[in-house]
DNA sequence: GTTGAATGTTCTCTTTTTGTTCTCTATTAT
DNA sequence: ATAATAGAGAACAAAAAGAGAACATTCAAC
């Protein structure tokens, strides 16, 4: 059983990973339980290491690592549960099979990046002011793509891609407000395409 | 495990070829992290290689590729580049101080949960058909939250709140097409807000 | 081809940061 | 009293970070 500061530190780790993607110092442990001696920070992870709840790399910086029984009973990867689909007028209805959504899935790749959109070009699409988008890194892409162009290597903009039977590419805004713009396909340079989507209300 | 500056070295690899479309010179890279010495960057790179997070040509200028599988694999924070800002018109605009996304600021606190949304009728607020909302756990809610709300205790839905002051509430769905409906406040019971959502265009 | 600047590779050295192990003290519950 | 839990902090060991020199290779200009 552990301490009740034991127990703290056990925390602080599992958050710290998550937030981070590596495990704190032992300095870092100390300010994060509010303790001033590191001394302290190591008896209490070794402890945590005889119960077998961490595993230490021995001398090595950063070297700890969680073990599985801990990850399950607080969630350090990026795992949200997903309780099911919602709809207006009947109770939730869960999902077979998918209980969780791995953020980490959603998006992570190296050759991906996000953009803040500004702008209501792409109102109707649901991508609104604000909001976020995850870009996937590549020159090319499909009809009805949105994707970030480079126009005449100078201007950027987000825009649904329609390419025209006589070789010119059509630049479609999702906002009626606005009216798409073609170009000569030599002008427009693709950047990269449209692959997920952030809000944050808060 | 990667030590931070390992870790420093691989983001500014990521980010400079998701920029420019080459990768870095190790001068560069040694700049790019905030040192001197090209063959302190090109120790670091050693040790990418050896864990297989990139691939080296040898001796060969601007030679470093990086290593899509073994990325995935490497548990990392769910943390994205955030590229800057884009509008139509201009270029890419930098945002100063924010360079990359935490995605476990969406998710940090575990009263959150996933739904995915079916329906249209939050269309209007930038909620389509098939997103996932993420909600945050509570039973009451301010005037113009978009909440998950059990009707009579059967019915769930996804509606704009809107506290009427005869002790009536409104729950607003954001579509031309749909209309507002009044409830007795007692038939209504909160169940969450909507803190976030995530959409997939893959 | 030859050449030279740019870049990659390999080292050795020092400094800084971090992990490890102590000892000492204080508080609390049994 | 005694044991368990907390905490401070010193002293040392080891890893990581960094500087920079020396040399090897590439690549483009001539």
């Amino acid at each position: 059983m552990l301490t009740p500061s034991e127990r703290k530190t056990l925390k602080f780790i599992q958050r710290y990973c998550m937030e981070k993607g590596y495990s704190p110092t032992l300095t870092e442990i100390a300010d994060g339980i509010g303790i001033k001696s590191k001394g302290v920070a190591h008896r209490y992870l070794k402890t945590l290491e005889s119960l077998n709840m961490v595993s230490i790399a021995s001398h090595r910086k950063r070297g700890i690592c969680l073990n599985l029984e801990a990850y399950e009973n607080q969630s350090v990867a990026p795992i949200i549960p997903l309780l099911g689909r919602i709809a207006a007028g009947q109770p939730i209805e869960a999902i077979e099979g998918r209980e969780e959504i791995n953020l980490a899935d959603f998006i992570m790749n190296p050759d991906r990046y996000a953009l803040q959109v500004t702008g209501d070009s792409m109102i109707e699409a649901g991508i609104l002011d604000g909001d976020t988008v995850i870009i996937k890194h590549q020159n090319i892409a499909d009809n009805g793509d949105i994707i970030v162009a480079l126009i005449d290597g100078i201007e950027a903009t987000l825009k649904r891609l329609k390419k025209l039977p006589n070789g010119m590419v059509l630049l479609v805004p999702e906002n009626k407000l606005m009216e798409a713009i073609s170009y000569e396909a030599e002008r427009i340079q693709i950047q990269g395409v449209v692959v997920g989507q952030l809000r944050s209300y808060q």
